[in-house]
DNA sequence: GCCAGTCTTAGAACTAGTCTAAGTATTGAG
DNA sequence: CTCAATACTTAGACTAGTTCTAAGACTGGC
């Protein structure tokens, strides 16, 4: 994550304590919070952290490629550092976690028919499902 | 559209103006309208008409299946009345029209690799790009 | 036509997020 | 190391979207 700062500081970032905060707090390959869950987190930390500032310096690192924007309900948007490798979501209908599945040529393929004209850059992919925890206390 | 009017009567619906009006607004498949759009078009037939009684409509039929809730970006929900045939979304990342694009065995395929014990229920895609005015435009 | 109970209403309340203006702190120059 | 320029942070007001509440209105079965 320290490498996360190091790019950072490189394309100009002035390297206060509240970024490295908000940058500490959403280190981790399986992580998707909510701009609130990270200014909580961020808080426990360097409490005097602003939420403002949490949803700038989150804005900032979507723009920068670094972090993904996952809205996989219409609630509030969460945070996915994991933006190195592309990947898809799992999400669990019942307790609503979120997981990691890698993406490949076959889900990234672009529709099989009429695509309408659209010139496609991005495909998002939400599988929605029971998790496992979910599915034993059913 | 009748029909729905129909089918919610049998699921024992009070068939008031108001509903009437709802499901009239969303009458055709390529709609995607967010709640005030579909309030301010109810509007011009009845009113007056609520929000929240827009809300609570559009809640109803969500929760019947007839129709499907859709947030592709992070603001407000929209409405899609094409619930009886399978289909996923484009979207254009400038102008932010949706198109539907049908589903087929292809693009409905779980992922191919680990699932992490999740019984998958549902896949839902979002193909983003531009589309063709805008692709003119640029 | 009457009544029970469902539906609708206006407006308050709430959640997620953005904006503003004033103060603070980082960094590069000297 | 010090200083100034200016980027960054702050609290709190504000907005958008949505849900809740309590009171009144209307539908459909009799």
């Amino acid at each position: 994550m320290s490498d996360l700062l190091e790019r950072l500081r490189d394309r100009g970032w002035r390297l206060t304590a509240q970024r490295r905060v908000v940058a500490e707090v959403l280190n981790g390959d399986h992580v998707h919070l909510t701009a609130d869950e990270v200014h909580e987190r961020a808080g426990r930390l360097l409490p005097e952290i602003s939420r403002a500032t949490v949803y700038n310096t989150l804005g900032e690192l979507v723009a920068l490629g670094e972090v993904l924007e996952v809205s996989t309900d219409g609630r509030a948007k969460r945070y996915d550092p994991n933006a190195r490798h592309r990947h898809h979501h799992l999400v669990c209908t019942n307790c609503r976690t979120i997981r990691d599945v890698p993406a490949d040529e076959t889900t990234d393929a672009p529709p099989s028919g009429d695509c309408f004209g659209f010139r496609i850059s991005d495909v998002e992919i939400t599988y929605r499902g029971l998790c496992p925890d979910c599915q034993a206390k059913a």
